[in-house]
DNA sequence: GCGGCTGATTTGTCCGGACATATTGCGGAG
DNA sequence: CTCCGCAATATGTCCGGACAAATCAGCCGC
């Protein structure tokens, strides 16, 4: 019927992006065509021997693909009946469990900020942070917003490595992530991010910036972003109100 | 020096729980290897090639069971320099990123409750819980607490499927969690849990029976548990006091 | 019509091999 | 002594194949 797409090597060519794997084409591709509602009102994909054959793959590189499209909560797979997307339960929501989902949560919302300036951190604060006392940071403050005018969800301190500085200077305001704006500067790579989640009171900076009352719930997440040699790049405090931020996720198997 | 350690299928014996596949036995092993520090100081792993040996297994086998392990934040892996231990960051904390993570939660701690009896959910609740109007549940409440006679860290509220009923009278108290004893005793799996957190205030039910202020932050946390064919088999919500209760976890890859 | 059995389908597990790419350590050139 | 390049090493990607286990559709007997 159709010969195979070949997720074409682009070896050649001026893309200074090295060549994704096959897996992760696939997985785009099917991402995509899941997002466009493409494989019908039942959901159901293709078997993998159908995508091997449409893709040109082995089936190591289909599953490979489904994998991530799984752990993404996309798609939903039972030995003997095949793969369906995952329509039900949280697919409208955002799942934030991998940074995929991080970038997207990033680019479905605008972050505003400003910078503060070179700070050292105390002791109270690295040790409130996980890091170490005085360490040299930059400090950017600002407010995430889903609509351009609408109420902030989010107040963000961001203190990003001071070996980076120089490159605070090109950081974009709005849809990017400031974590993949600093990997691509910098020519590293995000590898890991721990996520501290709690709930506490507004103090009365919170209280101001977001318009809510002095001592109203709000959930704190820090976030500590690591490359792959396991440096602290960036670390990020965000307060959300509570009533306007709930942060889903899911867990599988066993 | 030493014959490899078949993970023994152990297809016979009167043991009625189904031979784990051997990536499974493989990770439990290095699992029990890394808690009792056998890794050495440096914490570095053998390679890939020296555990199939190790164990007898092919790489495919020894690079899935790794994989579990990096997912639960056990490990670390890069490529050209080898797997170690991560000790660093979060490794103390509690990563409650799979199911498993949650099983240790629970048993690190001992949830004490009490059955309230049938009730069917509102359309209110059930909105907020993201379940079916009208449907009909066995309601448990209760405490979880870290140590025996300390202050509890959640106030939860669970629900049964009704279809379930028979098995909530054999439901233990303790440290093993209500799903794992629902799922042995109704003879089938949780497949998945999804998870939605948000801060807000305590109502004055919490704050009696956690001994905190009204209004005082606390997290909150609404489960739901599915089973391999997506019907929700129980639902949860635990109300954490902010300053007794933060949620870790971490995030992988790209 | 109903229920159970059987076979086909589909994903899960597992193997052996191959090459790519990142890292590390060593040795030689300067 | 320092720096560069090369080789060894380790994980990442990818292939083809095989069997197991869960599911599903259809046939058959009742």
């Amino acid at each position: 019927m159709n010969k195979p797409e070949s997720p074409q090597g682009d070896k050649s060519a001026g893309a200074r992006t090295a060549a994704q794997p096959r897996y992760q084409q696939v997985a785009d591709a099917l991402r995509a065509r899941i997002a466009t509602g493409s494989f019908g009102p039942d959901g159901q994909l293709p078997t993998e021997s159908a995508l091997c054959e449409r893709y040109g793959v082995s089936r190591f590189t289909v599953r490979e693909a489904l994998r991530r499209l799984q752990t993404e909560g996309l798609i939903r797979r039972r030995r003997g009946s095949g793969t369906t997307v995952d329509t039900g339960s949280t697919a409208q929501r955002l799942p934030i469990s991998n940074i995929g989902g991080l970038m997207d949560y990033a680019a479905g919302s605008s972050f505003q900020f400003q910078v503060i300036g070179a700070a050292t951190m105390g002791a109270v604060q690295a040790a409130d942070l996980g890091l170490e006392a005085d360490s040299r940071w930059v400090h950017l403050a600002g407010k995430r917003r889903q609509q351009p005018h609408g109420p902030a969800i989010a107040l963000t301190d961001v203190y990003i490595n001071a070996d980076l500085a120089r490159h605070v200077g090109g950081l974009q305001q709005g849809n990017q992530s400031l974590f993949t704006q600093l990997a691509e500067a910098g020519g590293f790579r995000i590898a890991r991010i721990d996520q501290d989640l709690r709930a506490m009171a507004a103090g009365s900076r919170e209280a101001v910036a977001l318009g809510i009352p002095r001592r109203a719930p709000v959930l704190r997440i820090v976030r500590i972003y690591r490359d792959t040699d396991d440096r602290v790049v960036e670390a990020s405090v965000s307060i959300h109100p509570g009533d306007r931020f709930t942060y889903s996720m899911q867990i599988d198997q066993g």
